[in-house]
DNA sequence: GCTTATTTGTGAAATAATTTTCAATAAAAA
DNA sequence: TTTTTATTGAAAATTATTTCACAAATAAGC
């Protein structure tokens, strides 16, 4: 499964990588350097040959990358050449503007099933996303064979619905709730703490000032 | 300004620590050992310990961390002790749920004015946030001193809004489009892509299986 | 076909971040 | 008071990541 394990640093970008060779595909463009690359996604362009090579010698010197092979190439890797589905549990503020917003549109992940307390909710669609009551959390996660978790509830009921996603099999979470999970070794939490990224951009407008 | 130039690794841990620190402080606990510390937030003790002196001597060997003086200290660096202004801009799905997520509950950052070109929303009032249209982008981010913003509009404007908030005097941008926007070297741009988190947290999943 | 201009891929160096280790110190127990 | 226990702070080692710099390869121009 593992081709040869990467530096996560690497990992991170590939999806940043592999959007912006699509929209090249999409203008009819079938070469790009990695210096042209390095202007559109902002990562330097040592970096990306770096990052890159892990992966074997995808380029011509004195030409660049063919942007079809290239794309092709990552599509795999990223296993965007196949769907996959994900549960969003939580169906309030946040959740709702996650769920309406198409991630299909973008990737090959999509929201298939949704769960709330609510009674009100359960058993409506919401943006052509059926929402389920918590009791069907775990049957519902087995059946789709649903791995991956987006976690929009309030935070005092995080770890228990994390615990009851892990027993219904779930494999990785993106944790928009600022509370730090604890989750058994082979489960990967993501968090996405947006007070976090605001605290930390005021930090650096504090005390790094004039320069990077 | 700067104190001294800690690494950027610690600097983006520094408000999880505060976070948790204010919980403690909340349930009246006075003191607090890097490992006790290192099991709610997620971080090795060891990295908490090196994270906190390159602030000083904070802790009291065979004791542990006060509490409240920690809090007061990182309340300082962090700027939490005056209330930051921050603008949004694109009152659309996902700002609407920004703005009704009060920040300022948990931090001292509050969303003190949005923005949109939709000709509806102008003049209203989302969620105690006044909504002004485009045009009035310059002058009331000078008015009242907004040197952060929250972008939230679509991809194909993301740019152009960047830079006329730029133009506006802002320093710092919390970036939800997908596009890496350009920016002058003494602006700050903090990426929030949450394609791509599930796109890396596949990655991961697929190539990253049972270890750490 | 020869020359020049490009651009990769990668060793080596530089930089950044984490982790190990342990002496020093303070608190708690005896 | 003395001993034991807990815990920090920092030096050193390790690991991870980025960047430099350039030979090798190829394409493009002449
Ligand atoms: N809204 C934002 O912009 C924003 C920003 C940053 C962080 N967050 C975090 O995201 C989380 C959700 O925020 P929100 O603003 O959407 O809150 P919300 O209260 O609007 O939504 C929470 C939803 O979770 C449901 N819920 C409650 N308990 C549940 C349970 N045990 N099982 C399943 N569902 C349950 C509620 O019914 C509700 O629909 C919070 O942890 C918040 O801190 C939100
Ligand atoms: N909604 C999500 O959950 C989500 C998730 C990931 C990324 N994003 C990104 O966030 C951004 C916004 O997404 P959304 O779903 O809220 O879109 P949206 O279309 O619902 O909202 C965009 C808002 O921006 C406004 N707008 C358009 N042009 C503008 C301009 N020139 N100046 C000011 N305002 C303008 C629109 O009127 C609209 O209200 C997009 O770039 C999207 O890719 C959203």
């Amino acid at each position: 499964m593992t081709e040869t394990k990467i530096p996560k640093a690497t990992a991170k970008r590939l999806p940043i990588y592999y959007r912006y060779l699509n929209i090249l595909h999409d203008s009819d463009k079938n070469r790009v350097s990695s210096t042209e690359l390095s202007e559109a996604v902002k990562v330097d362009s040592a970096t990306i040959r770096r990052d890159f090579s892990y992966f074997g010698a995808l380029g011509k010197r004195g030409y660049g990358y063919d942007v079809d092979s290239l794309l092709k190439f990552f599509k795999k890797i990223l296993n965007q050449d196949k769907l996959t589905n994900a549960a969003l549990i939580g169906v309030g503020n946040l959740g709702n503007a996650l769920l309406n917003f198409n991630f299909h549109q973008n990737s090959n992940v999509r929201i298939s099933a949704a769960f709330d307390v609510r009674p009100d909710l359960a058993n409506t669609v919401q943006s052509g996303v059926p929402i389920y009551p918590m009791s069907e959390l775990r049957k519902q996660l087995e059946d789709q064979q649903i791995k991956i978790v987006i976690l929009t509830v309030p935070e005092n009921v995080a770890q228990n619905v994390t615990d009851d996603a892990i027993a219904g099999g779930v494999r990785g979470i993106l944790n928009f709730t600022p509370l730090r999970v604890s989750v058994p070794a082979n489960v990967r939490v993501q968090n996405v703490d947006l007070t976090n990224e605001l605290q930390t951009l005021i930090y650096f407008l504090d005390h790094y000032n004039e320069e990077e």
